[in-house]
DNA sequence: AATGAATGAGTTTTCATTCAT
DNA sequence: TATGAATGAAAACTCATTCAT
């Protein structure tokens, strides 16, 4: 190894330096924590020291990434919204269609919750269901209904109620993608198929289900 | 501070013979202070302390009544499921077409919204908005399914997926609550009809709507 | 025991009742552990739990009557200065000349100390002195200054600054106060004697020490 | 949030064999913030932490120069004998009669507190008021007995109490210059007057005052 | 030597539950 | 049966000190 480059004045700024890993790794390691932790516990049932336990780290650490159970979850709703947001909005825009809008803003959802089921779900499911809305999950709503009424200005949609529209759909994502985790495997072209039809043509033109609960694609 | 005369099981010198009033009374005030409380803070969040605090009665009370704060959700949720469950229930084994089964579900949920709003959503004071699905509500959309289930053995609907169109109906009715709720003055009939028509024909047959974010038929 | 008046509407108001009574009790306990704790270790290095430590007490409970060391120790100062600050006002409303005024106040003051040390010593003596001004000792330092400005307008005092006469007055009465407790036997006599020989004749006027660091009257 | 480019030992580039320098100012660094700190928020409330925020320096430099909170106080103390007590000490000795010991002591006392009220007196934002006698000031007054009991060997004083004396005249000083810090402008001069005249021909002897709280000389 | 994150023991605080009145 | 203070186990949080970089 060539050590000349460290001698003289401090690369202060260079390199990440393993001292700046190890910091962004110990995050994450809470942030996954808490996130396995919320999933099994729900949310108002778990403690910080129930996210510390499921990590190498000592309780003290905890505090120094977070102050707070809810400054976690946030960061954690946060962190999901940041990352589906911009896809999902570029999509939406190249839409020609309803049909194109509407699908692809179900299939983009639907896919991203079945690979990350984990981010998902900080649901206990026979218990409580607790949705926190933090400034970054209200954002992509509003920018949905923001790309909602934009595809009314380009009469892709009639003129109607985008608040209403927008609500309806976030409310059919949540709640089927929800549904869709408990059955396996998880088919979210399925998922997304039975939304669109129901947001196209209404429960007459949904597909065709075997039995109920059963995705049909997968029958 | 002395509270003695604030407390106190309600009319302790109440006609003779009726301590079992009391005893119901009590029972109700409890069970009322726990779904206010509930509706507040969310499930995890509220203690036994929180439950008391909002009623006239000691701590020592609650356990009279109940054992533990999930017993009194438990009991919320029969309450209910004896109070709205069989209205929703019974109009829907009335309905003989496919929209009256979907309308006077979105108009009975809609209108008990507006009415009891405090029991559904409540903002908190730091400004997050943490929605908890009430015990009565919960209940009462798993017998939807049920219902759909019966109305697809009917002919009513066709061989669709019941669990899907539950959560749907579900999602819809929750998060267009949700909007109704941040309008003036509240239009749980406009709320209805803009559900109804989407499921029953989709967005192209959505009413129009003058402008974005307000009910056309308060327009 | 006749229990007649027991029966009918409860003697709600009456009788102290022997939970209040241990409620007062308690409080009495907490207040008396934290004098003591506070003398041995020092305000600063007292923690809540030496406090409860020295009581029959459980954790807990320390919260149902304080909410923090600082209020305990604000409520001993406020006890310590609720008892001696009528005494202190009467005597010197009595006094007829300067003599009289000064050494009243300081053998009422020396007094106290030498009865209620562990009040007084809320101070660890090789470490730090903490004085924390509660309203209720500013208020009996207030009192002072003003009956020095009644007894300047009765002509008892001359014109003088009566502000830094106090001060001057509060502060050799809590030092040698604190020099007094360090002999045995405390002689709040010969301190009384000291301080008020020093503010009528300065210090020519002071009387002969056998040996410095030794009452006179004890020597 | 990034500091690096904030923190780091304050020139590390300095001149080649300076080193000894850093060491020096890094210490004094410390020295410095730990009095600011302690006059702030008392000996006890006062964390390592707190000194070291109030330092360009990383928490473990702190552990370079001291081995705990405790060890920079005896420090304070150490430093502080070595620069006032001195000074003061010479002026008692060339003393020649009792009015030039007392005044020289007053004098020095308060003028030091005028120019460096930091030091002396901070308010809490809950405007409690909470006193700690710095080491200086503590280190200081230990010699003032000490010179106290020379002067009577030296007939300067007569055979008085020199324990009682020295905490009088440590009383008065600090309660007085307590209410001078709250006067505008600050005159050591007019309150050193008060506390010597005080003590040489006690309150009969006390300067008139031309309204109480305004210093005579100011007025 | 300086750095500053990690550690974990110790402290503060909360709260479900008990129990004497 | 109602009361509400006491309990103490457990949670939340702090901070002196260590140690890899």
């Amino acid at each position: 190894m060539d050590t000349t480059l460290l001698k003289g004045p401090l690369p202060r700024v260079a390199v990440p330096g393993k001292r700046e890993q190890t910091k962004i790794q110990n995050r994450q390691l809470i942030l996954d924590a808490a996130r396995q932790v919320f999933a099994e516990l729900g949310y108002g049932a778990t403690t910080v020291r129930d996210i510390i336990r499921a990590t190498p780290l000592a309780s003290g650490t905890f505090y120094n990434y977070f102050k707070s159970k809810e400054e976690v979850f946030q960061a954690i709703r946060d962190e999901v919204a940041l990352a589906i947001r911009p896809r999902l909005h570029e999509e939406r825009m190249k839409a020609t269609t309803v049909e194109e809008f509407i699908s692809c803003t179900f299939r983009t959802f639907f896919e991203f919750v079945a690979v990350d089921r984990v981010n998902f779900r900080t649901i206990r499911p026979d218990a409580t269901r607790v949705r926190m809305d933090t400034p970054e999950v209200i954002a992509g709503f509003e920018e949905l209904r923001t790309d909602i009424e934009a595809a009314i200005a380009k009469d892709l949609f009639p003129k109607i109620d985008a608040d209403y529209l927008m609500a309806a759909i976030v409310g059919v994502a949540f709640e089927v993608a929800e549904r869709m985790l408990t059955r396996e495997p998880h088919n979210p072209i399925a998922a997304a198929a039975f939304a669109t039809a129901l947001f196209i043509g209404g429960v007459r033109a949904l597909p065709y289900s075997a039995e109920p609960g059963v995705d049909t694609e997968t029958a």
